[in-house]
DNA sequence: AGACTTTCTGATGCGACGTCAGATTCGGGT
DNA sequence: ACCCGAATCTGACGTCGCATCAGAAAGTCT
């Protein structure tokens, strides 16, 4: 994700050695760490200095401020995000074959929320919150996977006058907000299993295109 | 949203006069015409105390801490969202009025997401990060309205197996989804008039269910 | 071993937090 | 009009995290 033009990550100027790269990835891992228990608001950087065992000073030679980490953090999860598209292109999306794809895209995706949960919460709310670079993030991250998805549904649907980037987009959007919430569905008494399959219909649909009257 | 066996206020036992009260809502005020200016990570108590004109010891004695305002200035929000049911009961679901009643939703939707956006954005954050009083306040939030939806799609559904509840559960998250990333769809080019009519046609089809193969 | 660079740290000024004890304001009774 | 008790507000304080700097420690090269 860094720019490929300087592979070369900077302190202030400098670029690190070995050592200097080690602590760099300590810092990174302990955020990572605290970030599976602790509210964003309340992840100090003193805390991740403390579990890291170095002084504050220390991090910020590395970073310049905790965006900074988070950012970092949440770069090596984006890269991975890539590798869903395997989970769209290249399959078959009519008929009952597309059921079964939609199914294991929903799958795919919730198993890659699951396992990133952390990082993509915070990747979230910065970008609600307006961050430009987290919104950035968060659209590199799904974008490959929207590009993809919406080539299917142009192919799909060759002469429908909707842009299928919208619909794509909406739909992976739909599949980051309930991966996000899941433990929302708890309160009401929904099986998850439900919700699943409701989630399955619904990309399934939009990627088809059943038939809308005209209003 | 307080509850109706207690309708004073209390402060630390303490049951507010006038005075109390206007303070107190001073203070409410001041929050959310910050929440608009500030991101929730930089959002200082003494921020709102220098804006409302008190002391900081004052806020302690009218809310516990930030996210008791937060609580507050929700539950107000929470009660005008119950009139969003309106927008779906009685109304008709099937074919070209169906789809104009989605398009009405949709519209009705955005529009209450837009009027109350800082505030939402402090619900869906706090509750994403696991707090249960606003994963609860949200629920309570979306709770008429899944509920009408579902009422709906289990009439037009009769002999479906899956869960209505669990559909429309994510029909509202992809409303609140896209309404609170608006933005994010700026990076793609697409118009928003596309993504609109995508989350149309989702509704619409969530609502109807049209045929689905067995796998 | 000596000289230089990289990396780390303890100490520091600053600002927000949350909590007192005490000052101020209000409202009703005479 | 005055006073008194209750309600309400406040300035000041100890604690803690932030972010920075000058200098110590560790590493590297010859």
């Amino acid at each position: 994700m860094s720019d490929a033009a300087s592979p070369l990550r900077a302190v202030d100027g400098r670029v690190p050695g070995r050592r200097g790269l080690a602590t760099r990835q300590k810092l990174l891992d302990c955020t990572i760490a605290l970030l599976a228990k602790t509210p964003y608001r309340d992840l100090k950087i003193t805390d991740i200095t403390r579990a890291a065992g170095t002084s504050p000073a220390t991090f910020y030679q590395y970073f310049v401020d905790l965006e900074a980490v988070l950012l970092a953090v949440a770069e090596q999860t984006a890269e991975e995000g890539r590798e869903l598209v395997a989970l769209i292109s290249n399959r078959p999306w009519k008929g009952a074959g597309g059921v079964r794809s939609a199914e294991e895209l929903v799958d795919g995706f919730l198993e890659f929320w699951r396992t990133h949960r952390p990082t993509l919460r915070v990747v979230d709310l910065l970008s609600t919150e307006g961050d430009r670079r987290f919104r950035h993030l968060r659209v590199v991250m799904l974008n490959a996977m929207t590009k993809a998805l919406a080539e299917e549904i142009r192919q799909l649907n060759p002469d429908d006058e909707v842009d299928p980037m919208a619909t794509a987009g909406v739909l992976v959007g739909l599949l980051a907000q309930i991966a996000g919430h899941q433990s929302g569905f708890e309160a009401w008494d929904i099986k998850f299993g439900d919700v699943r399959e409701a989630m399955i219909r619904l990309v399934y649909w939009g990627v088809t295109g059943p038939k809308v009257p005209r209003r």
